[in-house]
DNA sequence: GCTCTGCCAAGAGGA
């Protein structure tokens, strides 16, 4: 928040000011919106606006006058004019934005024939949602906020199927036979029978469907493909810039191949991404003379528009290839239900046009929260205008979004201007909503935006383009230097089995482990964000991943750079929620009611009337294996008829194992605390497991620091230990082992326990994974400094469960045995894995976990998801 | 103070 006030503030100053500001106060403003943007000068320009005034020119219209710079000391500056209606770009003062065209004598001018301005060209906006805005930019804003509103058809999944025929045909063939086999093929995938089972079709109509569209794949493919002479090719009216003065814009059209299919790009010259359906090499024959080009082809499954929008997803497409490739000047839109194709020329107006629409839904997006007019409130910004097409909103799923928004952010704190014809429908659409839900909803709204906004949480991979790997390394967070080896193995559907190899010597010290997701891109500039996927395996030399492309295609010889994923911050799901509760519907009535007016839970009152006659046995039998308090919690959970609030921790059993060594001093270092003492300690009683014939994926082993895990695995590695699981207390929450080992790492004269440590529910994991045996390791001196494990160490020293290694660095291990015996260690009245399995097969609306007060905690509520 | 949580994604078509 300190952040988003040092903005404000800022602009809240007139531009005069603007331009007389001392340099640090702008240095501090680009620090805190744009972390880790670079200011730079030549092809990949990124300028800080220092100022913004608007003046008239000498035939009396309005320009817009920017003085920028690429300098991070900001000495050095730059001027921009903006003309004609690029003095619309909502640009201001503290801004970064990359510019297109030419710069003379330290001055850029942007006009309408000349030249592109891009507004936070880091922030990546997709083709489709551009092209959507076209229409309504409330809807497009609103869409990339609620995502999931728009509900699933038949229409897509059949899109989405003949998408993928097409594909496969186009590198294959379009024989009949072959055709009609891809289809069934297709059809078969496991992820479109989930969604025909969701939509409720059956297999047949769907298949009966695709076929009817297979004639015209293989028209278009006898149309463009495969000719004996070049005039058999159909003939175009096509005229591209490069070719301009001369008049002939007739042409026969060649398809010659697929380059790629599904490509994948960023373009953050443009600020721009998406996915091209299909990467067509063409000859274009013109006269006497061809001209191969490779373009994009769009692929349309709907009706034939040929509309504004189907033809500006394919001029953003051009944009984007110029990001892997030569400027394609155009792009094609096929529709697959009659074979035609329509040449999309990417002329400049159309180019310019989009791109003033990308900044300005860039804008819109960059700007969430503002400052109500009275004071330092922080709000919900308002979004783009309602438009006056009631045509339009009638077939909108943002509608109920859309007039929500309305009434319960930009009614209730704006003077936003409705338009009176809209008026009506917005009533309409929130009337069944009572004022505090309306709170709520902006309330949550609010917040949620507030934490997609925070520092750490904001979502970006702009490291990947402003940050040479070598560079990135140094974070641990990025492997660069990597080469494709051996040949690449389809496991499944969109996934490939990938081998790299560091080119020079060894991979350096990562962070990155199996099972992280991460970002595949080329060294080189170009090939951003290549492929995502995780890591299967990674060691001194070599990774292997997994990853949704089958880079085969590229020259082995291309130098990659894996990217840890960063965390994305999920409020997508949330707010999706957020808006499904306020739908006019019965469950949402329902749920409103219980969470947003508190309406008490009932119960029902007895057992016999909600539990199914066969079911009795198999609740009688899971039940006998609960201790009493946990019997009782959850014959509740059986009754509940909307929800009911479980208190619970887990934990109990014991028995006793000794060991003799870990002195074994904590190791701080860059990666993180570890402890190599009471790694090997833990890796050689894992190998007595093993030994004893204990199965090596029934052992998991758990620390909370991921260093101690990497030194861990590492001996792992050298040892004959097949594979033990070895991960974070985090990663195993809601998970369990038969044996779990856990190694607590901190040991240390002065007693410093860190932060992570301290969380009492951290703890409360790790001692609570083990299903038959489990193991602490762990410095007794240092991690009694903290009341819950000084209570821990009580209790299992009174019961004899620990060890002591050595003399004066003491060391404790134990292990007990749970579900064994009925005496509850701390008396803990609940082990809540034990619930939920069992209220989730009763159908229950909430599972709800309470953290309990076995370790002097404040009282939290969690509440989990929802069925 | 060194950890994790919500996570695949841009588009599938409608009018």
């Amino acid at each position: 928040m300190e952040q988003l006030g040092e903005l404000e503030l800022l602009m809240e100053k007139s531009f005069g000011e603007e331009a007389a500001l001392p340099a640090e106060l702008f240095q501090k403003k680009v620090v805190s919106s744009f972390p880790k943007t670079v200011l730079t000068g030549g092809m990949d320009n990124r300028y800080l606006v220092l100022a913004v005034d608007i003046v008239q020119n000498e035939e009396g219209n309005h320009e817009k006058h920017l003085i920028i710079t690429a300098h991070q000391s900001l000495e050095y500056k730059d001027r921009c004019i903006l003309r004609n209606d690029w003095c619309s770009v909502p640009v201001e003062p503290g801004d970064i934005i990359h510019l297109e065209g030419d710069c003379t004598a330290g001055t850029w001018i942007i006009d309408k024939h000349f030249g592109y301005l891009i507004l936070y060209p880091d922030m990546l906006i997709s083709g489709t949602s551009i092209a959507s805005s076209i229409r309504c930019m409330r809807r497009a804003v609103l869409s990339e906020t609620f995502r999931g509103s728009d509900p699933a058809t038949r229409q897509m999944l059949i899109g989405t199927v003949l998408h993928e025929v097409f594909q496969k045909a186009i590198s294959n063939s379009f024989a009949p036979e072959k055709l009609q086999e891809l289809a069934f093929q297709t059809i078969q995938e496991i992820k479109h029978l989930k969604e025909m089972y969701r939509l409720n079709l059956n297999q047949d109509e769907i298949k009966q469907e695709v076929e009817e569209y297979l004639p015209s794949f293989s028209k278009w493919a006898g149309d463009f493909m495969h000719k004996n002479t070049l005039t058999d090719f159909p003939q175009m009216q096509l005229s591209l810039p490069s070719n301009d003065g001369k008049n002939n814009s007739t042409c026969n059209i060649e398809v010659v191949n697929s380059v790629d299919i599904e490509e994948s790009i960023w373009s953050p010259r443009f600020g721009l991404k998406g996915k091209i359906d299909v990467t067509v090499g063409v000859k274009i024959h013109r006269g006497c003379k061809t001209k191969y080009k490779i373009m994009p082809l769009e692929l349309k499954t709907g009706k034939e528009s040929n509309s504004i929008e189907h033809r500006s997803q394919v001029v953003l497409y051009t944009l984007l290839s110029q990001e892997r490739r030569a400027d394609p000047e155009a792009g094609w839109l096929l529709y697959l239900k009659t074979g035609q194709m329509y040449p999309v020329p990417a002329n400049h107006l159309d180019k310019r046009e989009l791109l003033k629409l990308r900044n300005q839904m860039a804008f819109f997006l960059f700007h969430r929260i503002s400052k109500s007019a009275s004071g330092q409130k922080t709000q919900l910004a308002s979004l783009p205008q309602i438009i006056e097409e009631e045509k339009t909103c009638k077939y909108c799923s943002q509608m109920g979004n859309c007039a929500l928004y309305s009434r319960a952010v930009e009614q209730h704190t704006d003077d936003s201007s409705v338009p009176i014809i809209m008026l009506p429908k917005i009533k309409e659409e929130t009337q069944h909503l009572k004022l505090s839900h309306l709170e709520y909803f902006r309330l949550w709204c609010l917040m949620l935006t507030l934490e997609s906004q925070s520092k750490d949480n904001r979502k970006n991979h702009q490291n990947i383009w402003l940050m040479p790997a070598s560079k990135m390394e140094e974070s641990g967070n990025c492997i660069g230097n990597l080469i494709r080896t051996k040949h690449v193995k389809t496991v499944g559907d969109g996934q490939y089995l990938h081998n790299f190899l560091r080119k020079n010597g060894t991979i350096p010290v990562t962070n990155l482990m199996a099972g992280d997701r991460i970002i595949l891109s080329g060294e080189e500039r170009p090939l951003f964000a290549l492929s995502r996927g995780y890591v299967k395996e990674i060691n001194m030399t070599t990774v292997t991943c997994l990853l949704d492309r089958n880079l085969s295609i590229l020259p082995e010889s291309t130098l990659l750079r894996l990217d840890q994923e960063e965390k994305n911050c999920d409020i997508d799901t949330p707010l999706g929620n957020l808006s499904k509760l306020m739908e006019n519907t019965d469950v949402s009535k329902k749920l409103r009611d219980l969470i947003i007016d508190f309406r008490e839970p009932q119960f029902i009152s007895y057992l016999s009337s909600v539990l199914p006659h066969d079911a009795k046995d198999t609740v009688a039998c899971i039940l006998k294996g609960l201790n009493k308090p946990q019997r009782q919690a959850m014959k509740k959970v059986l009754l509940s008829k909307d929800y009911t609030l479980i208190v619970g921790m887990p934990g109990t059993g014991k028995t006793t194992t000794i060991c003799t060594l870990l002195p074994a001093p904590e190791q701080v270092e860059k990666g993180g605390v570890s402890n190599i003492t009471e790694a090997k300690l833990l890796v050689f009683l894992t190998s007595i497991f093993i030994k004893a014939g204990s199965n090596p994926s029934d052992i998991g082993i758990i620390a909370p620091y991921r260093q101690q895990l990497k030194i861990i695995n590492d001996l792992l590695a050298h040892s004959s230990i097949g594979m033990v699981e070895v991960n974070t207390v985090d990663k195993y929450q809601g998970r369990d082992k038969s044996i779990i080992l856990v190694s607590f790492v901190r040991s240390n004269k002065d007693g410093t326990l860190g932060e992570l440590l301290k969380d009492w529910r951290r703890l409360n994991v790790a001692i609570t994974r083990a299903k038959h045996k489990l193991i602490l390791l762990g410095c007794v001196p240092s991690l009694n400094c903290y009341p819950p494990l000084e209570k821990l160490f009580y209790h299992l020293n009174s019961e004899k469960l620990i060890s002591f290694l050595f003399c004066n660095m003491k060391v404790f291990v134990t292990y007990w045995e749970i579900f064994q015996e009925d005496k509850a260690l701390f008396s803990l009245p609940f082990h809540t894995r034990a619930v939920s399995p069992l209220a989730s097969a009763c159908g229950l609306y909430f599972v709800c976990y309470k953290s309990s007060a076995w370790l002097d905690c404040e009282d939290n509520f969690y509440l989990k998801g929802t069925k």
